[in-house]
RNA sequence: UGGGCCGUCGUUCAACGGCAGGACGACGGGUUCUGGCCCCGUUAAUCAAGGUUCGAAUCCUUGCGGCCCAGCCA
């Protein structure tokens, strides 16, 4: 992966790390060679950064290779829109291909001839029992499968019959091809599995070309040995599996990868289901699979999750065996860890609240330098323009303020960011009763935030000039957090978080104005935020990336 | 209940027969023109019981708990 230098110098060693160490200590592989191997079937989620990390990080340690693969065996549920998709989510990333971007389907006519020297050889039958039969024949967990009548049938037979199901001859489900390995097997997966079935559908790459389709576990082994894979890593769910895909190589006596398998991540709160984050997409629940509040990585993107957050999730969070779930606040503290460093800093009112500075002249407009970040000069600096009339927070005042109150209130004197001391003198209040503006006076020595004589103020706010702020739109999304415990109800959907997207109307400095989608901006103590694409110049929208830490806001729930 | 896999601080990953350690979280403090960042400190774990051993998270046995497998999905 493109990584920094400083990226993961701190690698943990774990057991696939061991594993290959030893593999090359042995001389049972020369160099290391991995592969990404999605299904073109929804969008890449966070649990697929685990593995595009993994193998593309793997493959960079070992100074060995890592290919893109498409295991596209299933045309009916499969489409090229989520092919462009995985293909820049991957990139997004930093996992490099290079000019190996390849699909199962490339294989299509090698995996048939294949199959057809499986037959020749005796290992694999054309049944032709339908799908319930086989499935009775199959047994249970606990019992026993029994053969199938056609498992007899000779070579020329079978030869024929496979032939004639590549020819399109019979319909959807007249035939399958099966391994013949071993109905008693106490491994489920081994009593004589599928290799291809019948199916009349269009692939989104080879159109009407087949009408017989491998299965998952014939297609990936063999796709894994064509391009010379040493290391096969997948989830945890494929270890029952394994079997089968020694099997197939074995039988076939072709160069044999080693198959490892690794816990799939799991984070607190978060949907990974692609199942379940299809009903969200097609329910009309999102506005799409790049929704910011979508745990998918095009929507991490646009909420402004930055990559090498992500690839800094991935190595914090290890790789084992055990069944694990992250707690979501790792990737938050990792985000913050990125933007902190990277994102400049300006001011921006979400909930506004007029301040007029009496004593400040009337019509007065000065502009102070402020620097776009507090510990990085490189990060240059911006006039913003000052007023008599300016907005804040309306959280940073409070009538009666308790004592661990910082803020605005009646008679405190607090900074405002870069430009004066203020003091409250006095509350206006509309017809409603609700606070209306807020009459202050300004100390005119503390110009540029600081005063001469050395008095200390604990509360520094971020203010926007009333007539020159812009107003933009700022979205704040919740990652579409699931009820941990969801009782009762069997749908997901009522468990998800209902205020999961709400939208303020902002005020924001005016150097803000032609911020490029995807930018991020701290908006100092409120958070970062993301530039959308739905912005216009001179209109633009937010999306909220992550909260800073705020012992205040802490304090106050533990009080509530 | 057939087979496979897995049990270490709240969470996650280490320790691979030799002082159970890091990170996140939580809590407390320092610093600060962001109640941010940063810095310091505190908290807190080997599923259980036997066995082997000078010594066990690690090896063995038994038990307990969890995950996966009965698609012509991947």
């Amino acid at each position: 992966m493109s990584h920094t230098p400083s990226e993961n110098e701190k690698v943990v060693q774990d057991f696939i790390r061991t594993r290959i160490k030893a593999d090359l200590a042995s001389g049972r592989f020369a160099s290391v060679h991995t592969r990404f191997p999605p299904e073109p079937n929804g969008y890449l989620h966070i649990g697929h950064a685990k593995s595009i990390c993994l193998n593309f990080g793997l493959a960079r340690e070992f100074d060995g290779k890592c290919n893109l693969r498409f295991d596209d065996t299933n045309p009916a549920k499969e489409e090229q829109e989520y092919v462009d998709a995985i293909r820049e989510d991957v990139r997004w990333l930093g996992g490099d291909w290079e000019d190996r971007g390849f699909y199962a389907s490339d294989y299509f006519d090698k995996l048939y001839g294949f199959a057809e020297r499986l037959i020749r050889d005796g290992k694999a039958y054309v049944d032709s029992l339908s799908a319930e039969e086989i499935r009775a024949y199959r047994g249970t967990l606990t019992e026993a499968g029994k053969e199938s009548p056609y498992r007899s049938r000779s070579v020329e037979q079978n030869l024929d019959l496979f032939r004639r199901m590549r020819a399109g001859e019979f319909k959807d489900g007249e035939h399958v091809l099966r391994a013949k390995i071993n109905m008693v097997s106490p491994n489920v997966v081994m009593r004589d599995p599928t290799l291809y079935r019948i199916r009349h559908a269009v692939h989104h790459r080879t159109g009407d070309a087949w009408p017989i389709y491998p299965m998952y576990d014939y297609a990936h082994c063999l796709s894994d040995s064509i391009e010379g894979i040493t290391h096969s890593i997948c989830t945890l769910e494929f270890e029952n599996n394994r079997e089968l895909y020694d099997w197939i190589l074995d039988a076939l006596k072709l160069h044999h990868p080693q198959q490892i398998e690794f816990a799939r991540l799991n984070l607190t709160r978060t949907v990974l289901s692609k199942r379940k984050l299809i009903q969200l997409v097609q329910g009309g629940h999102v506005r799409g699979w790049d929704d910011p509040r979508m745990p998918t990585l095009s929507g991490l993107r646009r909420r402004g999750c930055p990559p090498e957050a992500l690839r800094e999730f991935c190595a914090r969070i290890g790789v084992a065996r055990a069944d694990s779930t992250v707690d979501y606040s790792l990737l938050e503290f990792c985000m913050r860890e990125r933007l902190n460093a990277t994102t400049r800093r300006a001011m921006a009112v979400l909930d506004p609240v007029k301040v007029v500075i009496e004593t400040y002249p009337e019509g007065q407009v000065e502009h102070f330098d402020m620097p776009f970040h507090p510990e990085d000069s490189s990060f240059g600096s911006r006039p913003v323009p000052f007023a008599r009339e300016i907005y804040i927070e309306r959280e940073d005042f409070m009538e009666n303020p308790p004592s661990k109150y910082y803020r605005l209130a009646p008679g405190a004197e607090v900074r405002l960011r870069y430009a004066y001391y203020i003091t409250c003198k006095e509350v206006v209040r509309n017809a409603d009763g609700e606070i209306a503006e807020l009459r202050c006076v300004h100390d005119p020595a503390s110009r540029g935030g600081a005063s001469p004589d050395g008095r200390k103020v604990k509360g520094t706010l971020h203010w926007v000039a009333a007539e020159t702020s812009l107003p933009a739109e700022v979205r704040l999304h919740e990652p579409l957090f699931v009820d941990e415990n969801p009782g009762a109800r069997e749908n997901f959907l009522d468990c998800l978080n209902p205020d999961s997207l709400r939208t303020v109307g902002a005020r924001i400095e005016p150097a803000l104005a032609d911020m490029r989608a995807g930018e991020c901006v701290q908006f100092e103590r409120l958070g970062y935020f993301c530039a959308d694409p739905d912005g216009s110049p001179g209109a633009p929208v937010f999306n909220r990336t992550v909260t800073l830490k705020d012992p205040w806001a802490k304090q106050q729930k533990r009080g509530a």
